[in-house]
DNA sequence: ACTGGGATTTTCT
DNA sequence: GAAAATCCCAGTG
């Protein structure tokens, strides 16, 4: 957390190689860039999630290593994205070192560039927030099960310190599970108009 | 403000 | 065959 050296650009490998909630904490106020071929589209993050390991029973990795899972279990840096509910895909952030499953869900960004390709991917231009939610942030991303177990340490997909002064981060219990609901495991900045839930 | 249900299909038991 | 780390809408108070 403040322990790390202040310094703008790329997130390398050492920032995810570590506890998962110092990642999911120091991940609020990052930027998430994603190089497409119609354009470069970009988020702040103001709102995250940490699944940590076989023994948090949110986490998928609770029952196991399954072909769904499989990135968790690899090196902190990678892309983890599912599909869920019939029709969304959520994208997560891989933490820690080889051989430990666990990961960060990003829940909720502020879009900074490509607004107008989001919106595309939307399909329809009613919606005025379009990344509050981590179902909504990957359809305007338009990330699916092809960006699956991304180098994030690469160019294509990348998170991104561009020396945002974050404001006070709020934790809270995760949204939208049945089991680990003692956990406050979400982060949020406080004052953004980008969650997905108000804190409580 | 709060509640309940429907959409839609992959994933794992 | 049931559940799912979601989202939106319609109904009620």
């Amino acid at each position: 957390m403040s322990s790390l050296i202040v310094s703008t650009g790329l997130l390398e490998r050492d920032f995810y190689l570590r506890p998962t909630l110092e990642v999911a904490h120091d991940l609020i106020g990052k930027y998430l860039v994603y190089k497409t071929e119609a354009g470069l589209l970009s988020a702040r993050l103001v709102e995250v999630e940490a699944y940590i390991g076989e023994d948090d029973l949110a986490c998928h990795a609770s029952v196991g290593i399954t072909k769904r899972n499989a990135v968790m279990y690899g090196m902190g840096g990678y892309s983890y994205i599912y599909f869920i509910y019939g029709m969304y895909y959520c994208l997560n952030v891989v933490t820690e070192d080889e051989g430990f499953p666990a990961a960060v869900l990003i829940r909720g960004a502020e879009p900074v560039e490509g607004m107008e390709l989001m919106r595309h991917h939307f399909g329809d231009d009613k919606h005025n927030l379009l990344t509050n939610g981590p179902g909504k942030l990957c359809k305007a991303f338009a990330l699916t099960r092809k960006e699956n177990g991304i180098d994030l340490t690469g160019n294509r997909l990348y998170l991104e310190d561009r020396g945002y002064k974050v404001g006070k981060i709020g934790r809270s219990t995760r949204i939208g599970i049945n089991k680990g609901i003692e956990k406050k495991w979400r982060f949020v900045e406080l004052n953004s108009q980008y969650l997905s839930a108000k804190i409580k």
